[in-house]
RNA sequence: GCUCCCAUCGUCUAGCGGUUAGGACGGCACCCUUUCAAGGUGCAGACAGGGGUUCGAUUCCCCUUGGGAGCACCA
């Protein structure tokens, strides 16, 4: 038990889609960070570049970050003690910033246009020098840029000392170090007088009173970049916490492909947001032979400096059986919620709506141990609302034993339909009893016997508990239905014993 | 090419100088069983390689190899 003092973190993502799992994964550790020592988790939009803007994207941030229950004291939504939380509502203190830096002669007026730029990197590449800004623009005089900075299109530079080494801080890490030779002089401000990244970053995580900057590890060879900037802003360093991404099954990067999908994509998919919370935490964090860990046990246990450094590979065969460990644990009446919905929404448009919400809760029990996701659900019980299930094709009863005994089976059925009929009352229980004996008086395996009849009256091979279906399903029903395939099955030509 | 980061079963991880290297997913086998699940039991499966440091290295240091990231007026 560490004691940690209550930190100010924050997730600070630009709004250009909706968050995918690697990233929102970041947002869940600093927000376990920020509950876990009672601090402040806030959320801040970092849209500096109008052009890669996505309409409705922060709507979906904050969807994204609600659906998995992760919740913020200070956002562009509701607002703060250190708003606004949209950088592109904050560009007088860049400005103010890069002007400081500026009159200090930290930072230099560029006016290399993009071309050159594009020229200059040519050279680079083909003399196989490193790529980076030159410093062409960083000697011209002070008085002379600030003049053609009045007429001239013109960037913002951060002019890094020359020689010496810098040294800089990640929590997981320790010291990087890193020779300023190696950095080129980075723009700070942008010809349309937004800031880059590193500019808002070292003037808003100050100005927010963040104690603890989680990002990816992305940003960690730009880590230098950041501590020369903050110590020429006098700004205190944040303590940095680099978190390593989550690689593609395959190896590789995580693509849409390979899961690489938003977490309201989960939702869709059938998950639970505390399985998705869980997995996502654990993917990349362990603590002790602990795997299931309820959301309030993860505040109680999670220490930011436990997270693994190696990249993780996303397991999705894991995240499902995780969905269906939170799929067993849950109450059935909450269970049957969810399920009512989603039959509500899957179920063909001929099945007669509202549903009977007393047919769901009962079916609820009999599939909960046997769904993974809420997408299992469907598929499993949709006989129970068909009306009409077609009698299957003669080869869903031939099989195993029944293979090439179309009359035998239809023997069975015919006695099985006489059974049903005759059951009272018509209870799963008294009905198994029943069929037992039958099975057992025309000495054929219960597995056997029962095949047929889940089969007739299912239409699937494979279903929820037999005599439970079909008490939910209906004696008439079911005789009908068993009737119907033994008739059918007494039609099939039997094979020439050749 | 240059810079930086990382390295325990197939996968996610525990380990923080002395352990039969633990757990989970997945795999396999068996048990239970009306199908499918769920559950139970068991098995296979890892310290990338080489040097040091040390009485003793999975653990600390260096090199190699292998992964990953960055090198934009994107974040």
């Amino acid at each position: 038990m560490t004691s940690q003092r209550p930190v100010r973190v924050r997730y600070a993502p630009s709004p250009t889609g909706d968050p995918h799992v690697g990233n929102i994964r970041t947002a869940i550790w600093a927000w376990l960070h920020a509950r876990h020592t009672g601090g402040q988790f806030l959320i801040r939009i970092e849209d500096t570049d109008q052009s890669r803007k996505v309409e409705g994207s922060v709507e979906r941030i904050l969807a994204s970050l609600e659906w998995l229950g992760l919740d913020w004291d200070e956002g562009p939504d509701i607002g703060g003690p250190y708003g606004p939380y949209v950088q592109s509502e904050r560009l007088d203190l860049y400005r103010a910033a890069a002007d400081r830096l500026l009159a200090g002669r930290q930072a230099y007026r560029c006016f290399c246009t993009p071309e050159e730029l594009d020229a200059m990197r040519a050279r680079q590449r083909e003399q196989k020098r490193p790529p980076g800004y030159e410093g062409r623009c960083r000697n011209i005089p002070p008085e002379e840029a600030a003049d053609r900075g009045a007429r001239e299109p013109h960037v913002v530079r951060f002019a890094v000392p020359e020689g010496g080494v810098t040294v800089a801080e990640d929590l997981l890490r320790g010291p990087i170090e890193v020779a300023n030779d190696t950095l080129d002089d980075f723009v700070i401000l942008k010809s349309d007088g937004f800031p880059t990244y590193h500019l808002a970053h070292a003037v808003d995580d100050p100005a927010m009173q963040i104690t603890h900057v989680t990002r990816g590890d992305e940003w960690l060879p730009s880590l230098p970049r950041h501590a020369l900037l903050f110590d020429a802003l006098g700004e205190p360093r944040p303590i940095y916490v680099h978190t390593p991404i989550i690689l593609a099954p395959g190896g590789g990067k995580l693509s849409k492909r390979h899961g690489a999908k938003s977490v309201l994509e989960y939702a869709e998919d059938g998950f639970l947001p505390d399985a998705v919370l869980n997995f996502l935490c654990i993917t990349g964090w362990g603590y002790g032979d602990e795997t299931v860990f309820s959301r309030e046990r993860l505040i109680e246990v999670f220490e930011i400096e436990n997270l693994s450094l190696n990249p993780a590979t996303f397991d999705m065969d894991k995240l499902t059986w995780l969905n269906g460990v939170y799929l067993r644990e849950m109450p059935v009446e909450t269970l049957a919620e969810m399920i009512a919905q989603r039959l509500e929404r899957e179920l063909p448009a001929d099945v007669y709506r509202p549903l009977d919400r007393g047919l769901v809760e009962e079916a609820t029990p009999l599939i909960q141990e046997r769904i993974q996701t809420l997408a299992d659900v469907t598929p499993l019980v949709d006989f129970f609302w068909q009306s009409e299930v077609p009698t299957p094709p003669a080869d869903a009863f031939l099989q195993k034993k029944f293979r090439g005994q179309p009359v035998e089976a239809a023997r069975l059925l015919t006695a099985s339909a006489r059974t049903v009929e005759a059951t009272d009352p018509f209870e799963a229980a008294v009905l198994e009893e029943r069929m037992r004996a039958l099975a057992a008086e025309l000495d054929v395996k219960v597995g056997d016997l029962f095949t047929l009849v889940r089969v007739a009256v299912t239409g699937r091979r494979v279903t929820p508990p037999l005599f439970e279906s079909m008490e939910i399903v209906g004696q008439g029903v079911c005789v009908d239905r068993i009737d119907a395939a033994a008739a059918m099955l007494a039609e099939v030509p039997q094979p020439e014993p050749s």
